[in-house]
DNA sequence: TAAATTCACTTGCGAAATGCAATCAATAAG
DNA sequence: CTTATTGATTGCATTTCGCAAGTGAATTTA
C-alpha cells in the first residue's frame, strides 16, 4: 500500500482540538489566537518579510521547530496566514499574511514602540 | 555522588527565577512581560477599574487563583502595577496601574478593536 | 469581644504545553 | 543518480497550567 498520511492527528501531536473561546470579550478572543510567547514573534517575522520555515527558526529568539509547526498551523486555522507556493511552479510552500494578518501590523508597531520606550536595552533589528 | 540541582527554589513555587530576555527586540521583550493568555486580561480589568484580587477572579474568563498570584507578582516586578492600600487606614491592599502600566491602554484598545472587527460574536462587556 | 465570614492567597496534584535533540521524508541542487 | 537542504515529526524530560481544596489574617457581624 502506498504511503499515506495519518487522517488527522494522533496522540503524539500538540493540541488535539481547537480550544474553546473563554469569553466573548474581544481582547480575550484575540489572546486566544495569539496570546503566547511565540505567535506574535512569527507574525513580526512575516511583517519583516520572512516567509519560510527556516527563516523563522533563525530569528534570534530561537523558536523550537515543534512549537513553530504548531503556531503556523494555529495561525492558518485562525485565518491569519496562508500557504502559497514558495517558487513559481515549485512544490515547496511559503507562508504569507492574509488581510486579517496584515491588520495586526499596527498592534505590532505599538508593541515595538512600547518596548523601545519602557524596556531598557531594546533595539530594532538591523537586518 | 548524585548530581544536585542548582538550589534555587523548592518544587512548590511557580516560576523560580526571573527568566532571561530572549533577545533585545522590543516586541520580544514586551512579550516576555505580558505575552501569555492571562496577563493582558488582568491589565484589561485594571483599566476597567478593578483593583482587588477577588474582582479579577470574578471576570468571565475565570483565571485560576494561583495563576493570578503569579501574574500580579510578575507585573509588580515589571513595574506595570503597584500595591496601594485598599481602604484608608486599612491593611488590605489593592492593585493599581503605574504610569508604565497606563501606557498599555492604547495597546489594549487596539486589541479590542481588532477582536471586534475580526472575531465574530465578540462584544465589549456591559458591566 | 467573640464568632462568623470574607479575602487573598498557598498547596497539591494530574494534565497539558514547552524545549531540546534526534530523526525523517520530500524536494532541490550538483 | 547522489547529496544537501528544507520542513517538518517524534520522543522525552522539564515546566507550566488549571482545578480543587486548604489556610490564616483582616474584616464584619452578633
Amino acid at each position: 500500500m502506498p504511503s499515506r498520511k495519518p487522517a488527522q492527528k494522533d496522540s503524539t501531536s500538540l493540541r488535539k482540538t481547537t480550544p474553546a473561546r473563554r469569553s466573548p470579550c474581544p481582547v480575550s478572543c484575540a489572546l486566544d489566537l495569539f496570546g503566547d510567547r511565540w505567535t506574535l514573534l512569527v507574525i513580526r517575522d512575516l511583517v519583516f518579510g520572512k516567509t519560510r520555515f527556516k527563516e523563522f527558526t533563525s530569528s534570534p529568539e530561537g523558536i523550537p521547530t515543534n512549537i513553530l509547526s504548531d503556531r503556523l498551523e494555529r495561525l492558518r486555522e485562525g485565518g491569519i496566514i496562508e500557504q502559497v507556493p514558495a517558487t513559481e511552479g515549485g512544490k515547496r510552500m511559503a507562508y504569507a499574511l492574509t488581510e486579517k494578518g496584515m491588520s495586526l501590523r499596527p498592534i505590532l508597531k505599538m508593541l515595538r514602540d512600547w518596548g523601545l520606550q519602557w524596556e531598557d536595552g531594546t533595539r530594532v533589528s538591523l537586518e
